[in-house]
DNA sequence: CTGACCCCTGTAATCGATACCACGTGACCG
DNA sequence: CGGTCACGTGGTATCGATTACAGGGGTCAG
């Protein structure tokens, strides 16, 4: 590999300057620059981003802690997050924890060890005990989607308490009193917040817990369409575990929204598609990776962003049974 | 930040020893090993994963340039492929190339910046010109679903010949003569490839390049559905395209398959829950992201691992209106 | 009792860049 | 005409690790 030393002794001048030139630091003159530029195209020298890094202790690159790759709605963020990312002239490492704790700590812990200049995280529960190793390394973080207690960092965040009580409404002007919840894991705040207030809307509830993917879905619809007194409706509370749920009600023979009614949180292209469409709670998925990107430039840039709450809404599509809804 | 220097003093032993402790070299004293490991512990010490790199050349991390995470394919490869290297001990930096070129050499440079141990490739174009960087880098290569001319690396890919000619022959059984077909880019080697196999099935053919994504798919059923003489099937060559081809079908009005067949190249879980089912190409997709690793990592070790092709396969639903097909 | 050898440890060079400090030269001003 | 100043440049320490080499102390054999 090419080194400043060999492009510094290619164009006759030191090391001090070729880094000079290249970072377009004081005024060297015109001549030597272009020497300098010229030895650099001629060597086809690349800077070693390493040893840059190490000697500035600041890599321009974000750490991404994703819950779920597969899941459309991270993979959409992901993508958000890279886009403002690259356009601020960062670069993003993103890393999958499987909705797993421990991968979870093991990937902030290398992220943390590979200097990212900022964290991005997806918490997988609520344990907050990897924050405090981020703290200790005074590592700029954002908590994104999820929160975790006592999280002392910028959240961003999608509010749905509107949309889980216009569904709420919704349902019950569709004549259901029953329902069945396929919820989020009870450790994880999203898990809990969707919960509570969709429990606001004031149906009785059924509630199983999964562990927003698709299997467990399939595990808790079953359960829920095998009660004695079936509820009239069900929702889940991830578009993953709503494909589970559409999976095996498909497998029991159970028509949507005649034996069963369904409606999903978080929106994903196919759900239109369906027969009948789907209802979902529709987040602003792009709009949260980029405020989150966002928001973590900023606290490196040594602002003190707020919270960002974007609100999710209700898009009615007749899963549900619905006279016939609006939008 | 503590530094290994720290922990030396600490424990009162030399920076060589505590490197030698942490790595496992030489045969340090089990009892400099425990006062070394307690310093470490009570210091809370994490080596700086860049001056290590720096001075070892190498990494322990791979760079996956990838065509578009949003697209599920894509995404479930990263998975696939961030699974394979973390068992392996290697991390995974993601790039998404958006289906640029531009952004491909881009990334491509980033990454070898950063001095990854290996790069694993989905082309987004035939331009073979970044490769030469990275041969003149010495880094290993290889490239994921796409190939491109030249290219002297291995190639991890679906060979879909097969399961094109068995949907050739499931269309013309279930009375079509005519297909249309929405295919990739000319300029990506799936692009090609998809068509000339489809096209060996002797159908009459009616051709609409798209991108590999949404809205391409859309654009082009507009356009086939818009035909004098409309073709009585299509064929979307991706699942993008697949589901905005099926989004415009639904705006028009036609039905699947009673107005109009529909199959899709890369099956997608919700496609069987569509009504009717869709018919696919299923391809392995978490197989060849393993594979793919796995070569890789085969070419870091000093190996000549071959190129691999993994057979796709013809899952029949009914979208094209067959009499009533299998699987 | 002494020499050879081995094992463990420390010293210091090194990876490839950046940045502080000092120096030489030309311009400008008194 | 001499002194000051500013500007461009080079030398060198440094970032935080790894590693070759050298050295000190103990063991064992002659």
């Amino acid at each position: 590999m090419t080194t400043i030393k060999d492009v510094a002794q290619h164009a006759g001048v030191s090391t001090a300057t070729v880094s000079r030139v290249l970072n377009g630091h004081a005024a060297p003159t015109e001549e030597t620059r272009t020497r300098v530029l010229a030895a650099v195209e001629e060597l086809g020298y690349r800077p070693n981003a390493l040893a840059r890094s190490l000697r500035t202790t600041s890599t321009t690159t974000l750490g991404l802690v994703i819950s779920d790759l597969v899941n459309p709605f991270f993979a959409e963020i992901a993508r958000a997050v890279e886009e403002e990312a690259r356009a601020h002239g960062y670069c993003v490492i993103v890393a999958n924890a499987d909705e797993s704790a421990d991968q979870q700590a093991t990937y902030v812990r290398t992220l943390l060890d590979r200097r990212v200049d900022g964290l991005l995280v997806c918490p997988a529960t609520d344990d907050p005990s990897w924050i405090a190793e981020v703290e200790a390394r005074d590592v700029p973080l954002v908590l994104l989607d999820r929160t975790v207690p006592g999280a002392g960092c910028p959240v961003v965040r999608a509010d749905g308490a509107q949309a889980l009580a216009d569904l709420a409404d919704a349902l019950r002007t569709a004549g259901h009193r029953r329902v069945g919840v396929i919820a989020g894991p009870a450790d994880t705040s999203t898990g809990r917040e969707r919960l509570e207030q969709f429990a606001r809307g004031g149906l009785e509830l059924v509630v199983v817990h999964g562990d927003f993917r698709r299997e467990s879905g399939s595990r808790a619809a079953a359960e829920l369409a095998g009660l004695p007194d079936r509820p009239t409706a069900l929702v889940a509370m991830d578009n993953l575990m709503g494909l589970g749920a559409l999976e095996e009600l498909r497998r029991r023979g159970l028509k949507v929204p005649a034996d069963v009614g369904l409606a999903v949180y978080d929106d994903q292209p196919w759900f239109p598609l369906l027969d009948p469409p789907i209802t979902v709670v529709a987040q602003p998925t792009v709009e949260m990776g980029r405020a989150a990107a966002r928001s973590l430039l900023a606290l490196i840039a040594g602002e003190q962003p707020a919270d960002v709450q974007l609100s999710a809404r209700l898009v009615l599509r007749g899963s549900c049974g619905e006279a016939t809804g609006a939008a």
